[in-house]
DNA sequence: GCCAACGTTGGC
DNA sequence: GCCAACGTTGGC
């Protein structure tokens, strides 16, 4: 099973929103990026991601499940991307910073680290592993 | 609010 | 098919 990284900026679309949904999950819409809809269209259903909050709060703050593979967006007048929807499984205890994900040596090819601007990222098995034990879980 | 980094667009 | 210009993102 495959991890994931989804940014979102709060005042937009924070974690209690996507809580907020329960199981019936949600469009994870408007990627405009064509390597992230690459990710997108890797997704599985049943694979978790880390729910990112960005500009705001800067952290990871919680687990997210692909509930419904790759369809198309109907925002998008083109035609050219999709999106996945996603549910919220559980927070982290606490949240994992990005300061905290920069010190740590473990996470230093991660993504987020050096692509910042990506806002759908894969996330390897040791990386997830990484940040579950930051994140008390 | 600034600015660097990056991806996309469009002219040639 | 290249590359300059532009727009957007996101950390600081």
């Amino acid at each position: 099973m495959a991890h994931w990284l989804y940014k979102s900026e709060p005042n937009v679309w924070s974690w209690d929103d996507q809580v907020a949904k329960g199981d019936a999950g949600e469009p994870w819409n408007g990627v405009r990026n064509f390597l992230a809809r690459k990710h997108l269209q890797a997704m599985r259903n049943g694979d978790t991601g880390f729910f990112y909050h960005s500009n705001e709060g800067k952290a990871i703050v919680g687990v997210v499940e692909v509930v419904r593979e790759y369809y198309p967006d109907p925002s998008d007048e083109t035609g050219r991307f999709g999106m996945v929807d996603l549910k919220a499984v559980r927070p982290l205890k606490r949240p994992v910073t990005l300061q905290e994900i920069r010190q740590e040596p473990r996470l230093a090819d991660m993504v987020l680290v050096n692509n910042s601007r990506l806002s759908v990222q894969p996330v390897t098995d040791a990386e997830w592993a990484v940040v579950l034990e930051l994140g008390g879980l």
